[in-house]
DNA sequence: GAGAATAATTGACCATGGTCATAATTATGA
DNA sequence: TCATAATTATGACCATGGTCAATTATTCTC
C-alpha cells in the first residue's frame, strides 16, 4: 500500500499539462483539442484519460492555475478604500475571465464543487476570492451591518453577474465594468431612506 | 420576397418542438438525442439541424418556455410584502433551474443575449423576471436609495449565486433557499451603521 | 532474480453532435 | 401547364470527446 503512484505517472501528467497549456497559449483555450494534446505529448488517447477524468477537468486545472496568478497580483496590492479601487484591483481578473467565452462558461460551471471532498481547482479560487475581498473589505469605508464574508460573495455574485451580461448585445469590458461599479456601490454603500 | 417559409417548414419544426417536448418529459433533459427526436419525428438529422442551429438552440428554446410559465404563475400572485414573501415566489422556478444540473448550466449559458438583434428566449425570461421583480420591489418595503430595477437586477444575481451553490457540497434545496435569504435580507433591507 | 501483483499505457472502437453536396418539394410567372 | 427559381429535406460523412479489454512496465516478495 505504500508508494502507488509511479514516477512515470507524475512525469506524464506533468508533460500533459505542460503541452496543453502551450497549445493554449498559442490558440486559446476553446481550439484545445485533446487529439493534438496526446499526439505532442507522445501518448496515447486513453492515457489522457487514465489522468484525467475529461477534457474539462484539465482545463479547469489550467484555467484555476491562471485564475490564482491574478489573485496572487490582486493580494500584493495595498487594500482598496473604496469601490472604485476594489474595482481596479479585481479588474485583470474579471478581463481574464470575459477574455474568451469558452473560459467563462468553463469558469461557471466549475464555480461550485461537485462534492464536499474535492473542492475544485476552480471552486477553491473562488473560495480564496472571498478570502481575499473580504479582508480587504473590513480594513475599508464599506457598510458594517453585515459581516465581510457575506459582502464578499456579495461582490462575487455582481461580478458573475456584470461578466455574464457583457457577453450580452455589444457591451464591452469598460461597460461591464460601469454597471460592475453601480452594483458595488449599492452593495458596499447602501443609504436606505425608510 | 413574399411568404418565404412554407406551411411544411412550420410543420416540421413544430413536430421536432413536440418530440423532443416528450422526450424531456419521458427522460429529463440531459438524456435527450438529436438522433432520437429526428427518428421519432421521422424525418432526416440534416433537417434538425436546418431548423435549430445547434441542440442547445432547441433546448433554450424548450427551457426558455418551461421558464415562462414558472413566470406566468408567479406573477399571478400578489405582490410580495418581505423578503420572505419574495423569495417564495420565486421558490418554484428555482427548484426547475435547479432541478438538474443540466439545465442550470444552459441557463447560464444562455442568460446573456448573444446579439443585441436577436435575444434568446432564455434572455428574454431573464428580462421578463427583472420586469416582474421591480414590479414587486416597488410596491414592498424594501429599500429606495437605488432604483427597483438595480434591486431586481441583484436580486437575481443573488439568485443565481444561490444556486450555483447550491450544487456544491451536499448542499439541498432548502440550503439555498436560506441563503438566497439572507443574501436578499442584506441587499433590500441594509441598516447601515456607519 | 523469477514470478506474482499492481500500476500505467495503448489504440481500436464507440457515441454523439454537426456539415454539406445533392435530391425532392413547393412556389412563381408567362 | 410547363419551365424555372426558391425552399426544404436527405443521409452519407466528418470531428471530436470518451471507453475499455488487452498489453506493457514497474514494484514487491521470497
Amino acid at each position: 500500500m505504500i508508494k502507488q503512484t509511479q514516477k512515470r505517472s507524475i512525469e506524464t501528467r506533468a508533460k500533459l499539462i505542460r503541452v496543453a497549456t502551450e497549445a493554449i497559449a498559442a490558440n486559446g483555450h476553446s481550439a484545445l483539442r485533446v487529439e493534438e494534446v496526446v499526439k505532442n505529448a507522445g501518448v496515447a488517447k486513453g492515457t489522457f484519460f487514465a489522468h484525467f477524468k475529461d477534457k474539462d477537468a484539465l482545463m479547469e486545472l489550467i484555467i484555476g492555475a491562471q485564475i490564482n496568478e491574478y489573485l496572487d497580483a490582486a493580494e500584493a496590492m495595498t487594500s482598496p478604500d473604496d469601490v472604485d479601487e476594489l474595482i481596479t484591483r479585481m479588474r485583470p481578473l474579471m478581463n481574464f475571465m470575459t477574455g474568451e467565452r469558452y473560459i467563462f462558461d468553463v469558469i461557471v460551471r466549475h464555480s461550485g464543487a461537485a462534492v464536499k471532498e474535492e473542492i475544485g481547482p476552480i471552486a477553491q479560487t473562488f473560495d480564496r476570492t472571498i478570502e481575499i475581498v473580504s479582508a480587504w473589505i473590513a480594513q475599508g469605508q464599506f457598510r458594517k451591518d453585515v459581516s465581510e464574508v457575506l459582502l464578499a460573495e456579495g461582490v462575487q455574485a455582481f461580478a458573475v453577474q456584470a461578466m455574464a451580461l457583457h457577453f450580452c448585445a455589444i457591451n464591452n469590458q469598460e461597460e461591464m465594468h460601469l454597471r460592475f461599479k453601480t452594483y458595488l456601490q449599492a452593495w458596499l454603500t447602501p443609504t436606505p431612506t425608510k
